[in-house]
RNA sequence: GGCCCCAUCGUCUAACGGCUAGGACACAGGAUUUUCAUUCCUGUAAUCGGAGUUCGAUUCUCCGUGGGGCUGCCA
């Protein structure tokens, strides 16, 4: 492993909706950076804006993230089900910050970099659509700028709403470097005097964000491309404050299948949904780990570890990547047959057993198992792909016939009677898959059939369905007695 | 409208300024197979357009075009 800095990062939701996956691989990226260097990897929840909160998304972002294996060293995490915190530079939860927050505003205050502002919401509505109607760009006007100490003292004293905004300087150049779009500049007075604390009381993001990662002692901030232009106000609110700026990389957005952002109308973005249709969380973590980042090698399957081996911002793309299942079901295929018998026949189970319940003790289920772990590509496909085994229905006429194979109305009975006299031929105790499997070959010759006859028969006899595993291999499974049983009735 | 970011097969992507522009998914065809899958082989398919720099641009510069983001007392 390359020997880096160690690196703090962190994962800060709003805790708004469920986990988007592109939260998820924000997530990942930042999750991958901090093991790679032996650093920690945070959650910071954001909950600044109380209207639009939405109970219960908490638990899912951290739940969400446990299941993809993106365990955190400090922050918000979940304890018997109730959410509770962990390290020492908490609280990492925003609205319980609200006096740090303050405290720093009114420093940037004291300090010249900030100022109140009483404007209402609609003279700034106003503003704005005047603005907009002379084709300029909408800014605050800082009419409140112009406000004397004394009217400034006044107001407040009456007890008059008002926001802080930080006073943006207009004169300078701001320059800075991201880590993968490399280095950049925005002239400081074509940005806006960005609200810093609101009336309620509550931090905007801006303000959050810096406070946060500067006492929380972050390092590399990844997050998604849409805040690269609000990035030269975090820089001047860094400076301003006396604090160093940690490190920025701004991730490509996830797109659509019509590369708009990525979007609900367009299928499903949260990341649980995933887990619910039985994917398996690597091949999730893999799909969305090769979204936007290439490893320079042609290495296409990398389990979270690999990927904390592999991973560099410096392989990271610079264009929005389509969200496109295709090779996420591909991946799942990969993952689902890496996976150990015991790992999988445990997987699958539950999915069997909610159909099936005969399957919770079933001695035998891995042998079943195996018959399918090559074969599918979602868990839940696992109870149809086993129900022959629990609820045994037999082939209707058109799924027994076969012309292509050559079993017709004309000889499906004698070849039922050659499979029952060849199978039944055979002990129970020498039952498996290659005494089966000799018997009937040898039954094959004697007869003068063709494979797909005898087969093809065996098979629809014992599954009652057109598409299955193989004939030895349910033959095997199901066993002497239950084989004979179906064959004959 | 203003500011900013971006641009290679349908999709994800590779290619110190230098080879027939490579790989993967998907798709098509074939092989294996008792079915469906799996597996294997083969094939179709891309540098947004125009200038410039250069002996030589996918690569560097500029201008277009297209897409995206931001432009909230949202994050």
């Amino acid at each position: 492993m390359r020997m880096l800095r160690i690196m703090r990062t962190r994962f800060a939701p709003s805790p708004t909706g469920v986990l988007h996956v592109g939260g998820v691989r924000t997530a990942l990226y930042a999750y991958l950076l901090a093991k790679q260097t032996k650093g920690q990897f945070l959650l910071r929840i954001e909950d600044t804006d109380q209207a639009r909160s939405v109970p219960g998304t908490v638990e899912n972002i951290i739940n969400t993230l446990s299941w993809c294996g993106l365990t955190i060293d400090e922050g918000v995490t979940l304890r018997d089900g109730s959410i509770t915190e962990i390290g020492k530079l908490g609280p990492y939860t925003q609205s319980k910050r609200l006096d740090l927050y303050k405290k720093n505003a009114d420093q940037l205050v004291a300090s010249g970099h900030a100022y109140p502002c009483f404007c209402t919401p609609e003279r700034l509505d106003e503003m704005r659509k005047i603005q907009q109607a002379a084709k300029q760009a909408p800014m605050y006007d800082r009419q409140c700028l112009k406000l004397s100490k004394e009217d400034v003292a006044q107001k407040i004293a009456a007890g008059e709403k008002h926001v802080l905004r930080l006073k943006m300087p207009h004169e300078e150049k701001i320059t800075f470097t991201d880590e993968i779009r490399g280095s950049l500049e925005f002239m400081g007075h074509l940005i806006d005097d960005q609200v810093l604390m609101k009336s309620d009381g509550f931090p905007t993001y801006h303000l959050a964000h810096v406070v946060d990662d500067h006492f929380m002692e972050i390092d590399m901030v990844i997050r998604g491309e849409e805040w690269l232009s609000s990035l030269p106000k975090h820089l001047v609110l860094f400076r301003a404050l006396g604090w160093k700026a940690p490190r920025y990389a701004h991730l490509p957005l996830l797109l659509n299948l019509d590369r708009t952002k990525l979007s609900k109308r367009q299928g499903d973005v949260a990341a649980d949904e995933y887990r619910q249709k039985g994917y398996l969380p690597e091949a999730m973590i893999n799909f969305l780990a090769l979204l936007g980042w290439n490893p320079g090698t042609e290495q296409e399957i990398f389990s979270c570890n690999e990927l904390i081996e592999a991973f560099s911002l410096d392989r990271v793309q610079k264009a929005g990547a389509v969200f496109d299942l295709q090779k996420l079901d591909w991946l799942q295929g990969q993952w689902i047959r890496k996976l150990s018998l015991s790992e999988f026949a445990e997987k699958i189970q539950p999915f069997v057993m909610e159909k099936f319940p005969a399957a919770l003790n079933d001695a035998d289920f891995e042998r079943k198992a195996l018959l399918i772990q090559e074969r599918m590509i979602l868990l839940p496909e696992a109870a149809e792909m086993l129900s022959f085994f629990y609820a045994f229905t037999p082939p209707t006429a058109d799924v027994l016939l076969n012309a292509k194979q050559g079993v017709t109305k004309d000889n499906v009975n004698m070849l039922k009677e050659v499979l029952v006299s060849s199978l039944s031929s055979l002990d129970a105790k020498k039952w498996n898959q290659e005494s089966v499997e000799k018997v009937l070959m040898d039954a094959l010759e004697k007869n003068d059939l063709k494979k797909g006859q005898l087969l093809w028969t065996l098979r629809a006899l014992l599954t009652g369905k057109a598409f299955s595993p193989g004939a030895f291999e349910v033959a095997t499974a199901l066993g002497r007695e239950e084989t004979l049983k179906r064959l004959i009735s």
